[in-house]
RNA sequence: GUGGCUAUGGUGAAGCGGUCAACACUUACGACUGUGACUCGUACAUUCGAGGGUUCAAAUCCCUCUAGCCACCCCA
């Protein structure tokens, strides 16, 4: 039996390449647009980091983190997202001395146990970005705006924006107590589920989607109607600064997040289209998260985006790059000046592919058909003799004739 | 961790106990001796996820395993 790869570790063939391109393109222009840097971590860090970060009773560090003892005896993990790594290294290299305001990007392969399915995957792909060192809500509206323009970049206007808010250790355990109390004189209409939920995260038994805990739970407290002063003018403000740059969004008080760190703003761009996984992107506020690691009191914002999911969702666009030219050859004895001029025209700039196996004219043609060339050329010993060749525009079959001159063809195939 | 479904060539698929395992696409070569697309011809699975079993006979029936997909949990 032939080796497969692991299950859930999914290769990027050559056809779906150009898309992920186009994906990691548009947040790079966007991203330094809005004034982030790329930062490049490493993919596994010392176990600690997410213990510490993302919260010891998470099902994200409980049950589906890639942790391992390696040959120096260190518990290492293999990182399950991406601001863990990047706020230690933020700490690590005291990027905050250098600017009060840091804001850095990152992309790359995320690693977590769970059974597969579409849209989720053990090793996945994100694009995140975070700001740190401000915590006027205006930063908040940036981040958000930011997202979305990512997405109307790549041409997503179905996936649609919600925000809440999480409130901050001043007010969330007070709400949810509030929660608590409520959730337990209907304990007995929740689904098992939720039941177990009631005692590990009550928050989320608002987003269980089983009819009888919709139903239980319709009245349940609100967090927005909990928020201290300061987390309720917060938010406020947020809204204030969405709506003044005309981004859609809408109010989900009883979307909750994953990861112990978040503070305030949460959100989340989802989608229909991709069965269970909705969520194609997500963040929020970590207030506490930078100090929480043994850095400074900074606070900070962010989100990842799913790549794995926008390139589900972007189809079957062709994103392949054609070539500019076939050169299609005779004989052997055209191959020296096809080789020359593939080479040349390479030096300059210009897309070229020729036959390398000597096969028929006919092949050679159909071959250029297939590659999509927008132009071909055949050189013979006539072409050869003369220095001119004729250049063919295959989508309707013209032609026109030009001197075997790198710099004369480089000419003539931009012209068209 | 729990449940459901599916496994036939590079791809999509017919076949439902008995001749060389349809068909379409792809690929290769040719009809057209210096020009693609359309057309036509030829070739391409000793083999039906793996391993056992039933039978004179198995891709087709039974068992085990493995993989994939989808859903739950949870999440990007």
């Amino acid at each position: 039996m032939a080796i497969t790869a692991i299950k859930g570790f999914n290769d990027i063939l050559p056809e779906e390449s150009g898309r992920w391109h186009y994906i990691e393109q548009a947040a790079r222009r966007i991203f330094e647009l809005n004034g982030f840097s790329e930062i490049r971590v490493p993919v596994m860090e010392k176990t600690e980091l997410f213990c510490r970060s993302i919260g010891d009773a998470t099902d994200i560090v409980e049950k589906e983190m890639y942790t391992f003892i390696d040959k120096g005896e260190n518990s290492v993990t293999l990182r399950p997202e991406g601001t863990a790594g990047v706020m230690r290294a933020f700490i690590e290299h005291k990027l905050y001395a250098q600017d009060p305001v840091t804001k850095l990007f990152y992309m790359g392969p995320m690693f977590r146990y769970e059974r597969p399915q579409k849209g989720r995957y053990r090793q996945f792909h994100q694009i995140g970005a975070e700001i740190t060192g401000v915590c006027d809500p205006l930063s908040d509206a940036q981040v958000l705006n930011m997202l979305v323009s990512f997405f109307h970049e790549i041409g997503l206007d179905e996936p649609s924006l919600q925000i809440n808010s999480l409130g901050c250790p001043e007010c969330r355990p007070a709400y949810r107590s509030a929660l608590c109390l409520f959730l337990e004189e209907r304990l007995e209409n929740l689904c098992e589920d939720c039941k177990r939920r009631f005692g590990t995260n009550p928050l989320r038994t608002l987003d269980c989607k089983v009819p009888g805990c919709v139903e239980a739970t319709k009245g349940a407290p609100s967090m927005l109607e909990h928020l201290c002063g300061d987390c309720n003018q917060h938010f406020d403000s947020v809204r204030h600064y969405l709506d003044l740059s005309t981004t859609p969004y809408s109010i989900n008080s009883r979307m909750v997040r994953g990861l112990d760190y978040y503070t305030r703003t949460t959100f989340e761009v989802v989608t229909g289209l991709l069965g269970s996984q909705s969520a194609v992107a997500a963040g929020g506020r970590y207030d506490g998260l930078i100090s929480q690691l043994g850095g400074p009191a900074i606070p900070g914002i962010g989100f990842a985006i799913g790549l794995e999911r926008v390139a589900l969702l972007l189809g079957q666009r062709a994103f392949a790059k054609v070539p500019d030219l076939f050169i299609a050859t005779m004989g052997a004895g055209e191959r020296d000046t096809a080789f020359s001029l593939l080479d040349g025209l390479l030096k300059s700039d210009v897309r070229v592919e020729l036959d390398y196996e000597g096969k028929s004219l006919k092949s050679q043609m159909r071959r250029a058909d297939k590659l999509k060339a927008r132009f071909s050329v055949v050189i013979g010993e006539n072409e050869v003799k003369s220095g001119k060749a004729f250049f063919k525009r295959m989508s309707d079959g013209s032609v026109m004739e030009v001197a075997l001159m790198v710099d004369d063809i480089a000419r003539a195939l931009q012209v068209q």
